[in-house]
DNA sequence: AACGTTGAAATAGTTC
DNA sequence: GAACTATTTCAACGTT
């Protein structure tokens, strides 16, 4: 066995251990946000909602003007499309 | 109200009108499935079993059309390699 | 073979085509939808904030009132959560 | 504004804060993750092998998981058919 | 740098 | 209401 192969299986062996080890604190910490959704649940909220606060807030602390702005001119235009009775016939 | 976002707005309503047409007829689909199951329920038959059926025989089709696409791709090629006119005859 | 088994066969056998057919109605409409989005892409549209307009419109036919007061309600609560200075020393 | 609302409103403050800060620490993480797959790429290693490997090795180690916790329902069904003390002598 | 593709994660729905 | 399944969503990656 050369050395060569022996030294780049040191090297992917580390890459994977280091790879598995942030994976189970990433596990870790999902399972913390299960409990903490199961806890919101049993002191009474609507875990539906509560998601919908937790999205709601989080795109407001992403980019709240560009993303808020645009979702209400397709609402808008929606709405304009909806309605277009007070169209003049002609100019 | 301006015209580019009126154009704009009745493409995006006429996409999501579409949406929802479409979403009706698959809840409407869903809900006759639900109506054939309850029906085997009562005629006897063991729901957990019947999904399991259904599950492998599903399984079944989506193998048996993987095969057949791989099978085309093989035939195809062999086609392909039966015609190589477009070789021109020397560099 | 008894009649019996037989006849359990034939019905078995009726539900699961039947089942079957409803799927490939269903995944046919997906397919649409799929189209549907791609299009909207091409058209030059957000698929993200598309979908967040198709979830916000779907939620407001579904049950208006009663869900966007209880986001209210929440967010209202946070909000007076993260501003307690109002709150007068004693009564 | 009511006590009741106020200390709903604290409650679920809390509840979203945490989340936030799991959440945080989770995009730390898979930012690392992140470092860590460019590092071997730029050591040499074909990434898409190497996500193969890890995803490999992870089936590996559910699969152990799982044999095992079937293990220690068996030796505990075991242990449990021992001792049968609690069983009152007669009605 | 936009595009589709893939794989993983979240969410919704259904059953018991 | 708890668990399981199926669908939907999201992020990363290579590709053009």
């Amino acid at each position: 066995m050369s050395h060569v192969v022996n030294v780049a299986g040191d090297r992917l062996l580390s890459f994977v251990e280091r790879i598995f080890h942030l994976d189970d604190e990433i596990r870790s910490l999902n399972e913390d946000k299960k409990e903490i959704m199961a806890e919101a649940k049993s002191a009474g909220f609507d875990l539906k909602i509560l998601r919908e606060v937790l999205r709601i807030m989080k795109q407001d602390k992403d980019d709240k003007d560009e993303r808020e702005s645009l979702l209400d001119a397709y609402l808008s235009a929606i709405e304009a499309a909806k309605k277009p009775k007070d169209v003049p016939k002609a100019a």
